[in-house]
DNA sequence: AAAGAAGACAACCGCCCTTTG
DNA sequence: ACAAAGGGCGGTTGTCTTCTT
């Protein structure tokens, strides 16, 4: 049995959104806030699919959204979340006040790909692009939805995740391979491997802090330990929204 | 100046997960 | 326990704008 459809298509408007449409949308919302989008397009006298008013209201009509260009800081930023998190877009765009997922994932796809391309790295991969891949030893510490993970995960996904390295979400599955090594990095740092993804912890004494490993803060503006991090300026971010510096990893849950 | 190509981005589609009855 | 509804997400498409020839 399929699923009912999320609106009577026949009788909703498609297309861009009219400025008296944006209007009405916006008065509800102000009048009774978010919520239950199935029905707010007939309360609000919207020909529209609820689905649509959501996407317009969060994407667009939101009073809190930054609009306009991308600075330089939010690109590195960028670049620095899709290559821990891929295309996470909701959750990258949670660490970025005032931008939604749409339009980071537009940015990305029409500005930052290149951007890295013409760098010599791979937006998939964040690396350079003529490097061979790494070989992943796995130790699976998951048992019995083991097999039925590993069938999701072979799905093939366009963001070059694919294949059974690639998980198709970010989970806690701790792994044991041999750490992805920058060249000369300067520390002992303790590799925390992530769904396929390095993550570096605080949770031992000889690491440095996320944000550190990252390169979105150098050790002399950080209470981490005593790293000289090779990296850029600090954007100023409270990355991931921990001021301490420490990685709480249970943050970056999906909903 | 006109036409076609490329770029940019708003919006839609369909699937998945969570909640609810 | 199960099915349906609701909401959210990522991928893709459509359309408008800008650039190039």
């Amino acid at each position: 049995m399929g699923r009912s459809p999320c609106c009577e298509k026949a009788h909703t408007n498609k297309g861009a959104w009219t400025k008296e449409e944006d209007d009405r949308l916006i008065a509800y919302i102000r009048a009774h806030g978010e919520g239950c989008w199935r029905s707010l397009p007939k309360a609000a006298g919207l020909l529209r699919c609820g689905k649509s008013c959501r996407l317009r209201w969060i994407n667009y009509l939101r009073p809190d959204l930054k609009r306009g260009n991308f600075t330089e800081e939010e690109d590195e930023l960028i670049i620095k979340l899709h290559s821990l998190l891929g295309n996470k877009w909701s959750l990258i765009a949670a660490r970025l006040p005032g931008r939604t997922d749409n339009e980071i994932k537009n940015y990305w796809n029409t500005h930052i790909r290149r951007k890295l391309l013409n760098r010599g790295i791979d937006p998939m991969t964040h690396r350079p692009i003529n490097e061979p891949q790494p070989e992943v030893k796995t130790i699976s510490f998951a048992t019995a939805s083991v097999e039925k993970e590993e069938e999701k995960a072979v799905v093939t996904s366009s963001n070059g995740f694919s294949g059974k390295e690639r998980c198709p979400d970010l989970n806690l599955e701790l792994r044991i391979s041999p750490p992805y090594q920058y060249q000369n990095q300067p520390h002992d740092h303790q590799i925390l491997k992530t769904g396929g993804r390095n993550f570096t912890t605080t949770t031992t004494t000889t690491t440095l802090c996320f944000s550190c490993s990252l390169g979105i803060l150098n050790s002399e503006e950080c209470s981490c330990s005593n790293g000289t991090s090779s990296s850029s300026s600090s954007t100023g971010y409270d990355f991931l929204g921990l001021e301490s510096g420490v990685l709480d990893y249970r943050s970056l849950e999906m909903k």
